[in-house]
Formats: structure tokens, C-alpha cells, sequence
DNA sequence: TCCATATTTCCAATAATATGGAAATGTTGT
DNA sequence: ACAACATTTCCATATTATTGGAAATATGGA
């Protein structure tokens, strides 16, 4: 629960909602933090803080890649939080109205035999 | 994304995330306000804030019913935000490495014709 | 109408957060 | 060791959010 405020609150801001959101697009390999800054146009103190926000909620993580710092989205831990979200929705029943265009996180797809592609 | 920082922003709240979810929990049918403010012992000016916030974000919504005010989590906007934060996940290839337990919301369940139960 | 109950508004005190310039730190290549 | 670049830390300032007591408002029933 605490760890569902932090990472709602690490994305509940403009700023770093658009960080999160270019990371996410960014995929699994991540973004340097500089190539980050140039496309949302932050200065380079704005931009470290509110990396070091998303990395803290869990929604980011970074690793060091020579002089780089590889920033990239957590999908894990989103994952995690929608389910949060929606835990005991309805007490199991479905609860429309709406119909939600996709999943959360696509499912890999699987052939006949059940395996992943 | 002014509108999904709005809703994140209602949510990234430990009193109202908590809220958030004994409306999920209730259903559509919703909740008396006072009926909430005793689960969780809100003092009712407390409450009365969280619950406007909510609404105002569009997560949650109110209605009349004589003299309580009935709130309801609001299903449909909290599966655009679900959405939203995901939208072009990965440019559209699986992004794991975690598979989600189930949806955002469980679809209904359809029989061999494509017709909802 | 009058009373009991439900919810909201008003208000002020307190705390937390966002911003970005300047300087510090760390890393690579010469 | 030095120069060039990437990122973070330090700092001050401005803005916004949370809290709850007390009073106001609204509804239903006697």
C-alpha cells in the first residue's frame, strides 16, 4: 500500500509522467539519462531529481553503462501496481461499463503447443 | 496527460488510495460517504476533502440519494488510466519479464457465438 | 416547523514538493 | 594528468497539499 503511493505519486506530476512515459516507449533497454533530457528539453538538475523520484517509487530503474546512466521503466512494478489498483474489484465480478482496449501488458504470443514464440 | 496526472495524483494519496479502494471493492453500486468515513475513522472534513478530490480527478463519482451522497469508484476511468500509462509500451511487443496475474478488469465471459453471458 | 443526521465549506497552521543555477563528482579518451 | 562530457548534489525560492475544528447547508421524519 505504501509502495503503491509512492509509485502513484512518482507519476502523478507532468514532468515525470513524461519521463516515465518516454522510458516506457524506450522499453526494456532503457534511455541514457541525457538522451531523456534532450527530448522532454530539462535541465539537467530537473531531470536527475525527478529520475532519482522514479527510481525511488520503483517505477525506474537505472543501471551505469561507462559514463552513461541507463535509465529505464520498471515493468514489473507497474504491472504490480494496476494490479493493486483493481485487487478485490467488484469482489470478482466483472464491473464495466467500459471494455478495455488491451491488456495491461501484452500477453507473448504462444503457438499450438502452448509455448512462447 | 493533464487528465491521467490529475487521476494519478488523486490516487498517490495514502487516505484517499485507501478510499480508492473500498470503493473498488463496493462495486458500482458505491458507498454512502459517512459509511466510508467509519471504515477508515475520517473526521468528515478529512473525508469530505479526499472525496471531492477524487471526484474531481474523475476516478470516482458522486450521486444523491436522498440525504447521503453516494460515491463509486469510476471503472471505466481508471481503465483509460490503466491504458494510459502503458500506451505504446515497447512500440507493441511484449515487454515482460512479468506476466500479469489477470486484467485491469476482467472482460465478460463469452459464449461460442461471441455473446456476453 | 423543528430536530436529528449527513455532508460540505471555511479557515489557518503545517508540511511537502518542484524548479534550476552553480558547483561537485565520476568516466572516457588522449 | 588533462580535457571533455554526463550526471548528481547543494541550495534557495516559490508553490501546492494535508489536516481537522467549527460553522454552514441540505434532507427526511415527527
Amino acid at each position: 500500500m505504501n509502495q503503491a503511493v509512492e509509485a502513484l505519486g512518482a507519476l502523478a506530476q507532468g514532468t515525470r509522467l513524461a519521463i516515465f512515459r518516454v522510458l516506457v516507449e524506450a522499453g526494456p533497454e532503457g534511455l541514457a539519462a541525457g538522451r531523456i533530457g534532450e527530448k522532454l528539453d530539462l535541465p539537467p538538475a530537473t531531470l536527475s531529481f525527478h529520475l532519482s523520484q522514479l527510481a525511488r517509487a520503483g517505477v525506474a530503474k537505472s543501471r551505469s553503462e561507462g559514463r552513461f546512466v541507463i535509465y529505464s521503466a520498471d515493468f514489473a512494478a507497474t504491472n504490480d501496481l494496476v494490479a493493486f489498483l483493481t485487487e478485490n474489484c467488484c469482489k470478482g465480478a466483472y464491473c464495466g461499463p467500459a471494455l478495455p482496449p488491451h491488456g495491461i501488458v501484452k500477453m507473448p504470443e504462444r503457438n499450438a503447443r502452448g509455448r512462447r514464440r
